[in-house]
DNA sequence: TGATCAACGTGGGCTGCCGTACGGAAACTC
DNA sequence: GAGTTTCCGTACGGCAGCCCACGTTGATCA
């Protein structure tokens, strides 16, 4: 499959015009991410942005002392490394492949020159980019107030909404630095979950096997995001044209 | 003061070059932003954006269970109603003027027409709003593992960071639904720091006295975001003139 | 097939913050 | 100037998640 048709399985490039599509295809590189790889760390310069068209990727923050936390979890519905595009310094955060696939690359400078010149490419990134900030800034009141279980349900919800089937491959130990707990915190969480019939949790790998019972467990977070996160907008709105306002006032 | 000279009191204006700054001042309102003001709230619909020139503005999100907690903090480093500029939808989060003081106000529209129109304003937004992500997402991990002691400490210096003096008007109620904890228990946090000479706190008055001290309790958040926050921007890099990158594969 | 390792399970003590309740002092109001 | 409101101080039980330590079970491999 070459990048043309690819191109459509990624909610934000699939709603751009045809036109922006061809131009933007020549510039991509059609990639397989493989589980567990690191597409940016902090520190490390960006050079390209990912544009996920199966794979699935965590973003999250590492601080000085070793706590981490996730910030958001992108899918099909977004990209990764847009922040690069428009600052040389190094990336603040990591960005990890959850679950192999394939991805669009583009070079940073290549997406850069397609975002000055064109409005619909521009509208689709910097709408997107204003929706991912809503969801780190519910990510960040829920780390504060929620316990465990009830953001292990949101995550394993979130996660499950980007993937095809309803298992996935990650360790508690991973998981772990994604909610910010320790591992034996998310062993317990897990057990419980386990035990209620929600899920089974079997050496890295995941099966979700009631999503309604999630759903019961998880904070309110789960449903604010889903309903208007970067994943509510996988229905593209056309870019209308803004006329100059009068200078009336 | 007519808002051609006010304009350069924002840093992100002061960076644009005089032809943007003048149309954009014919586009501006002076506003005097009183004390506790709400700009925008959850649920409401944002018709302006505001540029801080000597007002502070605290940004938080409340969740339906009424938790809530700061997710930014924005003064004459920044803007506050970009996210409406590009999606009708109401707010997700709440701002409320922390410290009174004037700020120059823009219809939306009107904005959103100057970005299109000019990319040295496209450039300074944009930029601007990754920073803003990555101060987010600090906070998010912060508030999963950092001491209360710690975050207050780091509170009290990122809000005098953008401050004229060393004192503010700010309740132990008001702040502890930024700090995301009890009003109880910002009066034990404070006592403490109140007790080592840090701080005073009078009813609903801190002054600042110790800034090294503060500086010694906080945590890393605070380093990390004063020296790759919005803030470490306030000086203007010119935007780079990027030419189309040639077609090797 | 035995050794090794990665991943999960379990337990006890500790602490920071929560929930709740009450009290006091300063500022505002009529 | 008496009442009311706002704001801050204090106390105590409870618990979620921390720190530390150790045990168990699959998977891998020489």
């Amino acid at each position: 499959m070459n990048s043309s048709e690819e191109i459509v399985r990624n909610s934000l490039l699939a709603g751009l015009p045809d036109e922006s599509r061809r131009r933007l295809a020549a510039r991509f590189d059609r990639v397989d991410l493989p589980n567990g790889h690191v597409l940016s760390d902090i520190g490390r310069k960006v050079t390209h942005a990912w544009f996920p068209t199966g794979a699935v990727i965590t973003l999250h923050h590492v601080l000085q002392d070793c706590f981490s936390a996730e910030i958001a979890i992108v899918g099909r519905e977004g990209v990764v490394g847009l922040g690069a595009m428009f600052d040389d310094r190094p990336a603040t955060d990591r960005a990890v492949v959850l679950q192999g696939g394939p991805a669009l690359r583009i070079d940073k400078r290549a997406l850069k020159w397609e975002f000055f010149h064109s409005p619909d490419l521009q509208q689709a990134l910097v709408q997107y980019t204003y929706s991912l900030m809503g969801l780190v800034a519910q990510t960040a009141v829920c780390n504060r107030h929620h316990r465990l279980d009830q953001r292990l349900c949101r995550w394993l919800l979130s996660a499950q909404d980007r993937l095809p089937t309803n298992r996935m491959s990650i360790t508690q130990e991973f998981l772990s630095h994604l909610l910010g707990v320790r591992r034996e915190g998310v062993t317990q969480a897990a057990g419980r979950l386990q035990r209620g019939g929600l899920i089974q949790y079997r050496r890295g790998q995941v099966t979700i096997l009631d999503r309604n019972g999630l759903e019961q467990g998880a904070c309110e977070c789960y449903r604010a995001t889903r309903d208007t996160g970067p994943l509510a907008r996988v229905t593209h709105t056309p870019p209308q044209i803004y006329t100059r306002p009068a200078l009336t006032a």
